[in-house]
DNA sequence: CTAGCATGTCATCGCCTGATGACTTCCGAC
DNA sequence: GTCGGAAGTCATCAGGCGATGACATGCTAG
């Protein structure tokens, strides 16, 4: 297939990396807010101004499109122009893992890879990449800190830190209790720090 | 209606209380498993051993089902006959709601009322169930004690408090973390209500 | 024994879902 | 201009879902 795609990237009215771009971004939207089940094509083709048709034609199937929602979902990445080096860089300290956590759930409700942890319908590949991403990005550097610090079970400790946020999270965005749902994300992050952050 | 019932509480081979228990157990397990979305009427109907057709008959529909299987899930009690007195008890503190709520979690799996929780697609009203059971067995006598103990927000803190070990409950129990699925429950509550419960 | 009602069975309905493929519209090359 | 194919539209399908009501069965009262 010679030259389909021009040197110059025009804007065309009909545009299917536009296209794709919409989808996937109403998919992440919605299947962060309400879950895969819930989430239908066709409200993910009305959302995204786009027939769900289209769908099948760039993704395959709805639970593929899931899966690249999925892949796409920089958890708790400050938004801005993607950075590919930046996105997944590990973060330094719980501080900065609970602020940014809270944050980003607060502002998106619970994204992808929040639901694909929760949920138990999740396919074990998609929980399987969205455990790993936690793992690289936020378990293993808070489990160094717990370590220089001289805490038991550093490890452990680096685990049920990141599940205490992330139920946090999820119990806020959620709406479980009247004032954890009102909380300011900066104050919760700066109590579970508190909390969490220092050595047993 | 006069003496539907007879005196003695004779076993019939057709017996609507054992067929309601039957439906009502079969839901509880399985909507604690895989949720209210993925889970059928038929299937419920198979795991007890009766038609699904009864479930209509018996609870009005599967939502009702639902509520009924969170209302009768008692979150954290030891197994044992049913107390109706004691069933709804509030908890004293924080290391026995979390100390509970992880040896149950780790048991049995999350119930209906943890699934409730975390699943965006429950009903309002499921939810609301979910959330008032919590907050009065849970979140109010721990927002005392934080209080008694001079905390500020105490309300808040009881909150995030519950959070965190309802995350941490539910990261063990779907296998988030290595270290974390493998830990015994009441070393975790430990972890947690080291962390957690000396005022800030 | 029998009448009546509680209990259980079954076939089926209407709805919504995700998916499919034929059809139309429009851009860009030549 | 016109032609080919990419991009988008539409009607429709098959399957599974929860729900329903007519019907069959069996217990118990009298």
């Amino acid at each position: 297939m010679p030259g389909i795609r021009n040197d110059t990237a025009r804007r065309r009215t009909r545009d299917a990396d536009a296209t794709r771009h919409a989808l996937l971004t109403a998919a992440q939207r919605l299947f962060g807010q309400k879950g895969y089940e819930r989430t239908t094509t066709r409200e993910i083709g009305e959302a995204a101004g786009v027939d769900p048709a289209l769908i099948a034609r760039y993704f395959g199937s709805k639970a593929d499109l899931y899966l690249a929602a999925v892949a796409a979902d920089r958890l708790g990445d400050d938004e801005g122009p993607a950075d590919p080096d930046r996105v997944d860089a590990p973060f330094t300290d719980l501080a900065e893992v609970a602020q940014v956590v809270l944050r980003r759930t607060a502002a998106h409700g619970p994204g992808p890879i929040l639901q694909a942890l929760v949920r138990d319908d999740a396919s074990p590949e998609i929980r399987a990449a969205a455990t790993a991403r936690l793992v690289r990005r936020m378990v293993e550097p808070l489990a160094a800190e717990y370590a220089a610090t001289g805490s038991d079970r550093p490890e452990l400790r680096a685990q049920v830190a990141v599940a205490a946020v992330l139920g946090t999270s999820l119990g806020r965005s959620l709406g479980w209790f009247d004032e954890l749902h009102a909380a300011d994300p900066d104050e919760l992050a700066a109590l579970l720090v508190q909390a969490l952050g220092r050595p047993g």
